[in-house]
DNA sequence: GCAGTTTTAATGTCAGACAATAAAAAACGG
DNA sequence: CCGTTTTTTATTGTCTGACATTAAAACTGC
């Protein structure tokens, strides 16, 4: 674990990148604790702060976790599938909120990765995704609900549905996918109706899935993306309408 | 923008967390310049190194980037693809080698989220996604290539075939679930024949993507999955047999 | 006006100190 | 001798202050 003495600029960032590539090089394992700060700033020649700039920076990321005491000090965390799903979701979030993705593009790319779980899905699920999805859609039918919490239960549902594919890497790539999709989900005002169809759409799906019919559940999806993309278009248009008239 | 004085621990992490909310918010919008972080410590109520290790850490996930000199300060950054792309790899191939994920389930998660881009791709190739498919199929047919150099080939084949769907959201998703195979992959050894057999599969999907078949591609993704899925089986079989030899 | 120089405001790095923490070691009491 | 309490110790967390480095802006001389 050496960093290159030419290198003129940013210490921590070569010193961060060493200890990482330690890491998925696999010469540091899990669990296994770095060299205090102390002995890393010697071992580096640098200064502690600059070491500990580098440190925080792979705790960012969750590859270490950092302990006080006695027998304190860095040690390489088990990235858990719960730290790589709240990673996954604010990438995606800031990706789709800062790169003008359009609203098509997210739909297309969310609807496109879940059919590819509906085979897996319909094969796999058992009675507990079942329930988690048929609880969603009772909420949802409660009409008092705000749109956000509709949005909400809208991205619970089909969290479900991913997760009944039985398969936690699928369940990891999707969670930034639909999730991310939730902000732009929340600019759209829906009608009693469109919440009837919708919920509709989702009983498709979660009968499909129950009764192992994977096409029926593609054909349900794929509906629900249609009816995203009309209800999006809409909303849009009068949003942009409205500012037509209060600008000009 | 203000952190809880009552909670006693992490303040870096309590400051991180309230400027990414801020961005994630939309109150700091892309290149603005936040306080210098001098101003930063004394909004906070602590010093400038606590300042900077939370700076850090948004820097470490590309959330903001720094410039010195007079004008200099910290940015809010444009989280580009690239950069979502690399984490994203990290990511996942951090995931696949730390929590013991099976061979099968990465695979099944790889090819099931590769046959969603099928109907895409066979719909939106170009001729430039073509002839890069095809560049990476002559270059698989080399039979003096290391293992290692037909695997890399064989992630560029399919990021090719990704990217051929022409949505920037799909191919960013599915960057972390083909390249962090590569290092499972990489275990495996290919004879000729397997090797002859893999090409052929990627014609066979490059050539129904040239003639805009969707299914023909998706079949020629289900059985490039099967071949791996065996040739990995019989990889490890190997492997173990090996071990238990030398043993005992 | 323009080129070169100086100033200045900001981050980058360092050194040293003390606080907070948690485990291990030592002291103590039964 | 064992269990509990106290002390020690190693480590990270935070602060203060200083200097180096950088790059833009202001200034100067022509």
């Amino acid at each position: 674990m050496k960093i290159d003495p030419k290198s003129t600029s940013d210490l921590p960032v070569q010193i961060a990148s060493a200890i990482r590539d330690a890491i998925v090089a696999g010469e540091l394992i899990v669990d296994q604790r770095l060299p205090s700060e102390a002995e890393l700033a010697e071992q580096f020649a640098v200064s502690r702060p600059t070491v500990r700039e580098a440190l925080k920076r792979l705790a960012a990321q969750s590859l270490i976790r950092t302990q006080r005491g006695a027998t304190g000090g860095a040690f390489v965390n088990r990235l858990s599938f719960k730290d790589a799903y709240s990673q996954q979701i604010t990438t995606s979030t800031l990706l789709l909120s800062m790169n003008a993705v359009s609203f098509e593009t997210a739909c297309e790319a969310r609807f496109s990765l879940e059919r590819a779980c509906a085979p897996l899905s319909a094969q796999r699920r058992t009675n507990d995704h079942l329930s988690a999805m048929r609880t969603e859609i009772e909420r949802q039918s409660n009409t008092t609900l705000s749109d956000e919490a509709f949005c909400a239960s809208d991205v619970a549902f089909h969290r479900a549905f991913v997760d009944s594919a039985g398969n936690p890497i699928i369940s990891y790539q999707l969670a930034g996918a639909v999730e991310a999709m939730q902000p732009l989900m929340n600019m759209i005002t829906f009608t009693a109706r469109d919440r009837a169809r919708i919920v509709g759409m989702h009983k498709d799906i979660a009968d499909a899935v129950e009764r192992h019919d994977a096409a029926a559940a593609e054909a349900g999806l794929t509906a629900l993306e249609h009816e995203n993309t009309q209800l999006a278009l809409s909303a849009f248009a009068a949003r942009d309408a409205a500012r037509q008239t209060s600008n000009g």
